[in-house]
DNA sequence: ATATCATCTGGAGTGCACTCTAAGTCAAGA
DNA sequence: TCTTGACTTAGAGTGCACTCCAGATGATAT
């Protein structure tokens, strides 16, 4: 599978594609003799995963730590399940902001839509 | 209320209050009569809100064009609601990412936690 | 009055995550 | 074979949201 076709699979640029393989983000990619890229499914395994990370918002960093780990060998999985929890523990408390800021939003836009019916804005 | 209590109420530092107020993330603050930020209840709900926003990852743009059409009068009701609607529905699709994302992260560490018991790692 | 600490402004610097550029190599069709 | 378009690298540039700095001014305690 060519660059472009990943790149195209997983709504990922090309740049961003080189860049993760780059730092780390996803282990080195299988080439073709020439030297292009040429992903099987594995490493499309690694690009997706690492998209579905960072759309969620989690650091580059996280990542590569991650990855690291996982090409250490099953020594490690002790270290990965504990970065593992840290992230998903990041995301819980990030749920939780996430849905306050919703309900206040909420709260503001029914204000908004009482003023729209009745010309009067009542606040807090 | 001095910059440096504000901050520590909110927990936001004293060169992002001012930068929040020099962008017009929140309107000009109440100044003593020796130019001293002296930051009234109401200046106070500005910084609340702009540190709740911020913290659910909202764009900073976002709140300076909100704080804009607040400043600009009654007449622009219908367009801030449009607008905190828009970033209501931006947090939704962000909330279900997130929670996407952590039943991901759930399923790795179960496979970490019976690999950690049995020894042996089962993936996807 | 003086020393010390807080606050002020304008502008420069930082970290993160890309994103673009230049100059070169590779591959497929006419 | 030639041309066109995709791919390669290293490195520079960008946008966002701060964060820091220098130099000046204000407030407070001795």
């Amino acid at each position: 599978m060519t660059i472009s076709e990943v790149s195209k699979r997983y709504g990922i640029s090309q740049d961003t594609l080189r860049y993760y393989e780059r730092i780390g983000v996803i282990p080195p990619v299988h080439r073709t003799k020439s030297g292009l890229r040429d992903y099987t499914e594995e490493d499309c395994g690694w690009v997706e995963l690492a998209g579905c990370m960072r759309s969620a918002g989690l650091p580059l960093e996280a990542l590569t730590e991650y990855v690291r780990l996982c090409r250490e060998g099953d020594l490690t999985i002790p270290d990965r399940r504990k970065l593992l929890l840290k992230q998903k523990d990041i995301l819980a408390r990030q749920l939780r902001t996430i849905q306050e800021t919703m309900e206040r939003l909420e709260y503001k836009i029914s204000c908004y839509d009482r003023a729209m019916e009745t010309g009067t804005l009542i606040w807090d």
